[in-house]
DNA sequence: TATTGTTATACTCTATAACTATA
DNA sequence: TATAGTTATAGAGTATAACAATA
């Protein structure tokens, strides 16, 4: 594997997506919440209860992926949603005692030490690495186009009609990891 | 975003899975192959034909996982399945022409280019890194270990019955990205 | 009307278990 | 029996579109 070569795209493409992979089967061989499960987690635990929306900026998934993924933590008994009574279009997400236990457990910290391989160095490196390509992914227009010209897509799921009211994009109040969306989006 | 605390494992992890997001979201919104199809196309068009269970050994998924993406790939017309007749049992996969007409269009390479945002230095801390990680996650023996303890677990699927045969893991040609399953798994 | 969130539907990817065909 | 691969089933994650409730 001479590290002579330069790293092509699809070198590192390929690298992410197995590194990526074994990191979920990691965390799903433990027991734990799966993947996007336990990032919610994560940041609950850290930052203690925070509205819904905010987790959506932090995650960057779409409302409905949001919900599903609440409504499955919520099954658990490892969050509760609470009605915001200052605005009761909104939600209050808490973790409870059972996620706390679960994290201090040393479960949900085992999870995390996937990166203990790597050196404050390039432990450094990664996060400056990431963020450049998170960055990257999010301003380059032809990453956000309207794609779908050649008849492949996934198609449109729903119940079929006309066009949904497409939302609005945050107010960028920007927390979590340092990336919690910059712009408008598209 | 001060870069002066060092990065924690769980904003790596969360930044990592946004990146890794992100990308697949693009390469969905521009009409590619999604995500694994993607890879196993460039690995097709890249090295020529092989043997599936040369695939397999790259990807290091299930042969049912694999089993699935062919499918959906010879659906499409992007790959074609031969018997290989020295041992009937095995297939010989080769990318179409169509496939490599969507790999020249723009489309396949467009896909790729995530990682131009990073300089050379960058892009070779990256694959330093990833290849880290990778061997990191198939060596700790916490990683693969039966885990399944705690009433979560994902369950098993199938038909119900007994004990599947177990299959017995590879011999170990390595190839692909330099990762390509270096001992005998777990 | 605009915003916040949910529900229904669709689809990818992955896994386990059972099974088939070949060696 | 062992190996290569397929099929059935299950479930996570995400998306779009329609919808409900609130502002």
């Amino acid at each position: 594997m001479s590290p002579a070569q330069p790293a092509t795209n699809a070198e590192l493409a390929g690298l992410f997506r197995l590194a990526s992979r074994l990191m979920a089967r990691a965390g799903h061989r433990r027991d734990l919440a799966h993947h996007a499960q336990h990032q919610v987690l994560s940041i609950l635990l850290e930052n203690g209860p925070m509205p819904q929306g905010e987790l959506l900026e932090i995650l960057d998934v779409r409302s409905s992926s949001l919900s599903e993924l609440l409504r499955k933590l919520e099954d658990r008994g490892l969050i509760l949603r609470e009605r915001n009574e200052e605005d009761r279009r909104s939600f209050i997400i808490s973790p409870t005692d059972q996620a706390r236990a679960l994290d201090t457990d040393g479960n949900g910290t085992d999870a995390d030490n996937q990166f203990d391989c790597l050196d404050q160095a390039e432990r450094d490196q990664l996060r400056t690495i990431l963020g450049k390509l998170v960055n990257s992914l999010r301003e380059d227009p032809a990453a956000c186009g309207p794609g779908n010209g050649r008849g492949f897509g996934p198609g449109r799921g729903g119940r079929g009609g006309p066009g949904g009211p497409g939302k609005g994009f945050g107010k960028g109040r920007g927390r979590g990891n340092g990336f919690g969306r910059g712009r408008g989006g598209r």
